[in-house]
DNA sequence: GTAATAGGTCAAATATATTGACCTGTTGAC
DNA sequence: GTCAACAGGTCAATATATTTGACCTATTAC
């Protein structure tokens, strides 16, 4: 027998994540506007924060971007003094990101509307749902290939 | 006192929204380049299929775009025979929006990719982790103003 | 009869990303 | 020491997306 129930849950569970996201993203977008940025900025600052001290590279991999598309953006970044670039002792053709300290109060900025958003989610739902939800995201993270 | 912990979790969530949302898309995405179609066509595919005999004032409401952006891919899709178009009988203003059997068709290839993801990952996860997932992705739905 | 609505289109501007080609400087293998 | 490989950067051409603004046709509502 064809499960159309099932078939239900499915479109609605594509639909959430559809809407979520968009949400998810709706606030930070707006601030980064005001500044002339997008969200690309927002993903570079966010990942050279997360790790700090990689290379150009280690970012691109990341991103999974051109070098071409990252390039705009983070000259930007580093020309608004957000992001500042040292040299690899070891290896002197590795360029060696990190934020600057306003580059970091920026990008807390912009982390805390999406923390608020997801604590006062996390809160609201279930106990056990916060924990659901990120099995379910690792899970779907890992079927990177 | 700072709760690091609690900032590396939330860290960690932001982290696999991002993730998880590119490999959700990534599949479909790839069927649709062949076709020379995008995910701006796929969302389409999949509102016109969940809101049948729809307007084009809904569809716009919808995906939340301009109409000149909605536009283009719209008359691909339509020049394409994948979507059609009859006229609201009351109102004859309103441009009703359907599949044609082969819209559907390639709607149901695009949509079970993401079917089958989110069954695969909905089955190994812990039997719990599927309510909560929809839960919280439902509240974040719901902050939509 | 006139204003509002649903939809469509042209145009200009802007943004985003891609591929390809080519450049500098550095490292590593031999 | 030479030379290939690598990390990073840049120019150019192209394609694609999306926006705002202006303006158009039908149709409907008052």
């Amino acid at each position: 027998m064809i499960d159309l129930n099932k078939t239900q849950q499915m479109h609605e569970a594509i639909r959430l994540f559809y809407f979520s996201y968009r949400v998810f993203t709706e606030r930070a977008d707006q601030l980064l506007d005001k500044r002339g940025l997008n969200r690309a900025h927002h993903r570079i600052l966010y990942f050279v924060d997360q790790n700090s001290e990689g290379s150009v590279g280690d970012l691109l991999k990341t991103l999974a971007i051109s070098k071409q598309a990252l390039n705009t953006p983070l000259r930007q970044l580093i020309s608004m003094g957000l992001v500042e670039t040292s040299q690899n002792k070891q290896d002197k053709r590795i360029k060696i990101l990190q934020l600057t300290q306003s580059g970091s109060q920026l990008n807390s900025m912009l982390t805390a509307t999406q923390f608020e958003l997801l604590n006062s989610v996390f809160e609201s739902a279930e106990p056990a749902a916060e924990n659901g939800w990120k099995e379910i995201m690792q899970l779907i993270t890992n079927l990177e290939k």
